[in-house]
DNA sequence: CAGTGAGCGAGCTTCCGCTTGACTT
């Protein structure tokens, strides 16, 4: 029996269908080696030597892998083909100790692929490893030494690395462009023209021969044109009508999905990945961490079928349609997000509920974007209208869609207007004449969906890091979500962003990731050696660390307030400590005296001792929980947010749990409530 | 579920990219 190793167990599973007896596969579940995590691992005075280790998780995984290994007769690496799956490959054959592992790699799992793929063995490329080795390195060192930089220079817990603190730049910049905006004003013009029908046309042009564009900046300017007009006749001047076409996007890839999702479904890219992934699983659609556009043959001739026999000849475009990546960075191991078995119609999948409602809707998503891919395009009758009166130009732009091509299956917004047939040198009656000011508006905060197109633009993470970026810049409160799940930065968050900009400038450049893949490319070409690239980047970046932890002072974080200390009455004031910001005496270290900050009261009176009232306060892991305000004398404390009802059953305090929905904060009376719950539906049924 | 800062010095915080559970409500 023969041995393949895969990254993915569900990848395992598919393929061992597909191979039948000879063979067992089984996964490594990504990495099995790292760096250690309490140290950093590489010993920059020895060429930059690194020590691996195989974290804790992945102990029991190794191990089934290295019994397994003894039983075969040949093992196979079929990790992904991309840097980190080659050096996953290598670090498999490290840890297994094999002599001459064979190396497999195919971008689609089915079974010729796979089959092909078995004949064609090849041997570890050694020069894709040391570039992933490279990349890992390199982070591990910026990450790992700019932290503590941090730590020592603002506060504890900070964190700093290549992708994180560019992301929490873009977000603080574009903050600071909103802030500054100034609005300029200016104003439009409208006309509503009647011939046959009514229809409008906008003012677009001054002296149509030189065709100057017009821009009218305020009130005096909008009136001196409207003025001109007054006696003005309406004279159709050009007619130019035109068929165009609307083309259909290319299948999901991992930061596209997770766009359309937070776009279409309101699914944060967290959500979205983890439904994906249970779709993955029970074998609903191809893997959703990809940046690769490619289809397999096989999912293109059932697209084919479907489109022709659903909608007709004329909705399949006559070719096989095939998308390419923009992105450079795109290592193209896995083919496109699609459905695996394109039949499988999500209406069809409603009755006998094999899928939970989200995973539903994403699968159908996913699903609509997939065959309208391989769809006709949507053809428009477009027709462009110039009027002229007086000196002015007015523009009338119509469009209504002949054909809906893909747009039946993957519908997006469109506007049709159908203008009145004309003629130039035709006179139109005008209606009436519309000045409306308008200001200039600030770009936008970034949603997630936005900031992901910026960072996969910039080759700033991976697929299967654009999620946990956003958590960690979250988690790190360096960002938060304003009411409408924009992302704005903190206090911290620009704190840090600023002290990172001004003295570590290279590290937050936006072209920093972008100029190192080059030199990871040239690792795997052969062109140059993983540890000239690695002092390249760290010999310069140790010097300037080391003449900052010298130069750069300490923040000074206390804040000054008007408080009175009441032992001492020496003035109080705000330090930041480990779990976030207390009163404290200035006369520290004579006078130990402090005070949390509370939160203000609920107004609701302590339901335990009946003196304090209940207050909001927060964990040392800053979870939110609700307390007595008169702690420590008394402990009562809660969870879930308590209203002012108690309970008629049982006159414990009520609260509004997770759901919104006020229940008993008694929980063994809950639990009566829902046994009785039980025990009625089994009835029912 | 609840503590904090100085300094002493111990022990801890931290990166990115691959992949999924095992806890409990």
């Amino acid at each position: 029996m023969d041995l393949i190793i895969v990254e993915s167990p569900t990848k395992a599973k598919t393929i061992s269908q597909f191979l039948g007896k000879g063979y067992s596969v089984l996964s490594s579940f990504g990495h099995v080696r790292d760096l250690p995590s309490s140290t950093i691992g590489v010993d920059t005075a020895k060429n930059f030597e690194p020590k691996y280790i195989i974290p804790a998780k992945a102990k029991p995984k190794v191990k089934i892998l290295k019994d397994e290994t003894k039983k075969a007769k040949e093992i196979i690496l079929a990790t992904d083909e991309d840097r980190e799956g080659e050096a996953i490959a290598w670090h498999l054959s490290e840890v297994l100790n094999l002599k001459e592992p064979k190396r497999i790699v195919f971008h689609e799992i089915t079974k010729t692929a796979i089959e092909k793929a078995l004949k064609s063995p090849r041997k570890i490329d050694t020069n894709l490893v040391n570039a992933q080795q490279a990349r890992r390195i390199l982070d591990r060192l910026v990450g790992y030494k700019l932290s503590p930089f941090l730590w020592k220079k603002i506060m504890r817990g900070l964190s700093a690395g290549r992708v994180q603190s560019v992301a929490t730049r873009l977000i603080c910049e574009r903050e600071n462009e909103i802030k500054n905006f100034i609005p300029a004003e200016y104003w439009s013009i409208e006309a509503k023209l009647f011939k046959n029908k009514e229809f409008s046309a906008n003012l677009f042009a001054k002296n149509e021969k030189t065709i100057e564009k017009l821009e009218i900046k305020n009130k005096k300017e909008a009136d001196k044109v409207l003025q001109e007009l007054e006696e003005a006749e309406y004279i159709v001047e050009n007619v130019e009508k035109k068929e165009t076409q609307r083309n259909p996007q290319g299948p999901f890839i991992t930061s596209t999905l997770q766009q359309a999702a937070v776009i279409k479904l309101n699914y944060s890219a967290k959500r979205t990945m983890a439904i994906a992934q249970r779709l993955y699983e029970k074998g609903f659609i191809t893997y959703h961490r990809t940046d690769s556009f490619n289809l397999s043959t096989q999912s293109q001739m059932a697209a084919k079928e479907l489109i022709i026999n659903n909608f007709g000849k004329n909705y399949w475009p006559g070719v096989i349609k095939k998308f390419k990546t923009r992105s450079k960075s795109a290592q193209e191991a896995h083919e496109a997000i699609r459905p695996t078995h394109p039949n499988q119609m999500p209406d069809n999948l409603k009755k006998p509920a094999k899928l939970t409602p989200e995973e539903l809707k994403l699968y159908n998503l996913i699903w609509q974007r997939f065959i309208a891919s391989q769809m006709a395009s949507a053809v428009f009758d477009s027709c462009s209208i110039d009027i002229k009166a007086e000196c002015y130009t007015f523009r009338a732009n119509g469009q209504t869609l002949k054909f809906d091509g893909y747009l039946k299956v993957y519908p997006t917004k469109f506007e049709e207007m159908d203008l009145p047939k004309l003629n130039k040198g035709e006179k139109i009656q005008l209606k009436e004449i519309v000045p409306s000011q308008h200001f200039t508006q600030p770009p936008a905060r970034y949603s997630e969906a936005t900031l992901i197109k910026v960072l996969e633009k910039e080759s700033i993470g991976r697929p299967s890091t654009y999620a946990p970026i956003l958590d960690t810049i979250q988690q790190r409160n360096y960002v938060e979500k304003d009411e409408n799940k924009r992302l704005k930065p903190t206090n911290t968050g620009i704190m840090v962003n600023d002290m990172l900009l001004k003295h570590f400038p290279q590290i937050v450049d936006i072209q920093f990731t972008a100029k190192m893949e080059k030199e990871f490319d040239e690792i795997a070409q052969g062109k140059d050696t993983w540890q000239q690239t690695l002092k390249d980047f760290y010999m310069p970046f140790e010097q300037i660390l080391k003449d900052k932890e010298q130069s750069v002072a300490k923040m000074d974080l206390t804040e000054e307030t008007d408080k009175i200390c009441p032992e001492c009455k020496g003035k109080m004031i705000i330090r930041l400590g480990r779990y976030g910001k207390f009163y404290a005496c200035s006369k520290f270290p004579n006078c130990k005296h402090t005070e949390p900050i509370a939160k203000p009261s609920l107004g609701i009176k302590c339901p335990k001792c009946a003196q304090g009232e209940l207050t909001e306060k927060t964990t040392r892991t800053k979870k939110i929980f609700y307390g007595c305000s008169l702690w420590p004398k008394c402990d009562f404390a809660l969870w879930d947010k308590p209203v002012n009802e108690f309970c008629p059953k049982c006159h414990s305090i009520m609260v509004e749990n997770k759901a919104k929905k006020i229940i008993c904060s008694n929980r063994a009376c809950l639990n009566e409530d829902r046994i009785k719950s039980i025990k009625k539906k089994n009835k029912i049924s």
